[in-house]
DNA sequence: CGAACCCGTGGGAACGTTCCCACGGGAACG
DNA sequence: CGTTCCCGTGGGAACGTTCCCACGGGTTCG
C-alpha cells in the first residue's frame, strides 16, 4: 500500500520495490471513484493571452500543491457558451471546486455550478452568495494613482476609461473620488476607452487634440497606456516631459525598459493563493460561508511621471 | 442513456427530462474507469508567461475539441523536478496522451512516460524515437531573416544569439548559412545573448561600440529584440534610419506600434494544433508511429527595417 | 497457565459507469 | 396460424481502488 498506514516495514517495502519493478501506478481514476473526492480543483481561465493570469495561475498551483490539490486548467476562449461547455467538462470531471479567473460566463451558470462545488472567482464583480471573491481594491488603486500625480503638482489629470471592462467601473469612480478629495473636481475628464491598445490611442489623440491639454493621463490599464504613449509621442511630445503617463496592472509590458510605466501593481500571485486557498477551504468545510477577499494594490514608479512642465520651470 | 444507441424516443426523451430535472451529470470518472479511457490528453507547460505558449494551447485545444477529446494543462513553472511530479500526476489521472511544450524535463523522463502513452513534443529539439516532435523551421527562419536584411542592401548584419535557448542553435545556423549564401560570410558576427530582454540590450551596446557598428541587426526573439531597441536609442541611434532591427517569434511585443518590429512568425495556433492531432492520432492507433512535423516560418516586415543609411542617400 | 488484547493481514463490498447478453413482444413471412 | 426474426429493454459483470471487518498469531496481564 502506498497510502502509509500500519504496515510493517518489511511487506512495505517490499510491494514498493514490485510496484517499482511493475512500473505500477496508482490509478487515480479508480481511487476518486470510491472516495467521491478528486482532488482537483478546476479553474477557468478567461484568456491564457492575457499574461494577467499567468502570475495568478503560479498562485493557484502552489496553494494547491502544498494543500495536496491538483489545478487542471481550462478556458473558453473568451467565449460564453464555450466557457459554459468547459464549466460543464470541470463539473462532469467532478472536481472538488472550482476557481474562475477573469469569467465572460453568465453569471447565473457560475450560480447554478456553485450549488455543486465551492467556487472562487477572480477579478469579478459579480455579488453572489456562496461564491468567494479575489479582487484587488481597485478603487483604492485608481486612487493611489491620482494621488502620485496630483502629489507631483498636476492638475489637469484626465482618465482613460476602460469601459465594461473588468475592475473598470471602481477604477473609475477611484480617480473621481480621490479627484475629487484633492480638490480637483473641476478637472474632472473621463475619455472612453476599452482597454486595449487601439482605445488608448485614440483616447489620447482626442485628449491632446484639446485646447486645453491635460499634463497628465492615467490610463486604466497598462496595454491602453501604451496605446496613449505611442499617441502622445506622435504628437511630437515627451513623456514624461510634456505630458505625465499612468497604467494600471504592473504587467510585464510596463517593466519593459523600453517602456518603464509608473503604474499600480495587483498581488497576482497573491489573488490566486488566496483564491486557492478559499475554494479548498470550502471543500473541506462545506458549511464554511463563503467570503469577499480583498487585496490592497501597490503603486510602481517608473519613468513616465514626473512634475508638470511649469513647476518644473518654476524649481 | 446519453450516449444516444438504439433506444426510442419516447424513453430517451423521458430519462433526459428526468436527468435535467435532477440535475444529474454523468461521472467521467466512472465512465473513465470502466472505458480504460479517459478522453484526456495531458498538457505540460513550461511556462505560462510566456504568451508564445498561449497561442499554441489556443490550438491545442480547438482540436482536442473537435477531435472530442479535452485538454488537461499543468505546468512545472520552469522547475525541472516540478515538472517531473506534474508528469507523474498527469500519468495517474490516467491521461490517453500528453503534450509537452517548452520541457525542461531530463529527456529519459518524456522518454520513460512515452513508453505509456503517446507523447507530442512542442518546440524542443530532442530527438527520441517513439515521440511526436513538432517544431517550426527555426533554420529557415533566420534565412529568411537574413535574406529580408540583405534584400534591403545590409551586408553587416549582426546576430544577438540566444545561446541555449529553445530553437536557438538552428536560428544561429539558418543565420549563418545565409550570410554564407549571400556572399557575405566575412560579415558574420554572433554575440552571446540569452532569449531575455537584458541580454538583448548587453548584446546590442557591445555591438554599437565596435568600431565598425553593424548596420542590421538581428535578435534571435522579440524580447531580446526590445531590449536592443532601447540600447539602440540609447547610444542616440533611430531604428530603422540609422540601425535594422529584426526580432523572432513574432509575439505580441512585435506587434505593438510603439515597437513595431519586423520578426519572423511562427505559426503557434497551427503548431499547437499539430501536436494534438499527433497524440490523437497515436492514441486511437498505438501502432502507428511517431513523425517529426516541420511548419514554416513567414517573414513579417513592420517598421524597424529599411535600407541602409549609405544605400539611401545614393537612391 | 489461560484469557484478553492488539498488531498485522486478508477478504469482500462499494463507487457509477459501460458493455454484453438474454429475454419478451410485435411484425413479417411462409 | 405458427414460426422466425428483430427491435427494444432489463439485468449482471467488470473497471481499480478504498474502507471496513474478521481472523490469526503473538504478547501481556491476571
Amino acid at each position: 500500500m502506498r497510502g502509509e498506514r500500519s504496515v510493517s516495514e518489511a511487506s512495505r517495502s517490499a510491494v514498493l520495490t514490485a510496484a517499482e519493478e511493475l512500473g505500477y501506478r496508482a490509478n487515480a481514476v479508480a481511487r476518486s471513484l470510491v472516495q467521491r473526492r478528486t482532488y482537483n480543483v478546476g479553474v477557468m481561465v478567461s484568456d491564457l493571452h492575457n499574461i494577467f493570469f499567468a502570475e495568478v495561475l503560479d498562485g493557484l498551483y502552489s496553494a494547491a500543491a502544498e494543500l495536496g490539490y491538483r489545478a487542471l486548467i481550462t478556458t473558453g476562449n473568451r467565449d460564453p457558451s464555450a466557457e459554459e461547455r468547459a464549466l460543464d467538462q470541470l463539473l462532469e470531471l467532478r472536481a472538488d471546486g472550482l476557481v474562475i479567473a477573469g469569467a465572460r460566463l453568465p453569471a447565473e451558470a457560475v450560480a447554478a455550478a456553485s450549488r455543486i462545488v465551492p467556487i472562487a472567482v477572480v477579478g469579478s464583480n459579480l455579488r453572489l452568495d456562496n461564491v468567494d471573491v479575489v479582487v484587488d481594491d481597485d478603487h483604492r488603486g485608481a486612487e493611489l494613482a491620482v494621488e502620485h500625480l496630483a502629489g507631483l503638482g498636476h492638475k489637469d489629470i484626465a482618465l482613460i476609461d476602460g469601459g465594461q471592462g473588468a475592475g473598470a467601473a471602481e477604477r473609475r469612480a477611484g480617480y473621481q473620488s480621490a479627484m475629487s478629495r484633492a480638490g480637483l473636481a473641476e478637472w474632472i475628464l473621463i475619455e472612453p476607452g476599452d482597454f486595449t491598445e487601439g482605445g488608448g490611442y485614440e483616447a489620447a489623440r482626442r485628449l491632446l487634440a484639446r485646447r486645453r491639454r491635460p499634463t497628465a493621463i492615467f490610463a486604466s490599464n497598462d496595454q491602453s497606456a501604451v496605446g496613449a504613449l505611442d499617441a502622445i509621442n506622435e504628437a511630437g511630445l515627451q513623456v514624461p516631459r510634456d505630458v505625465s503617463l499612468m497604467g494600471y496592472d504592473n504587467t510585464a509590458l510596463a517593466a519593459l525598459r523600453h517602456i518603464s510605466l509608473t503604474t499600480i501593481h495587483q498581488p497576482r500571485n497573491q489573488i490566486g493563493e488566496m483564491a486557492m486557498r478559499a475554494v479548498i477551504r470550502r471543500i473541506e468545510k462545506p458549511t464554511a460561508p463563503a467570503r469577499r477577499h480583498v487585496l490592497a494594490p501597490e503603486l510602481v514608479v517608473r519613468d513616465t511621471t514626473a512634475k508638470p512642465q511649469a513647476l518644473r520651470a518654476k524649481s
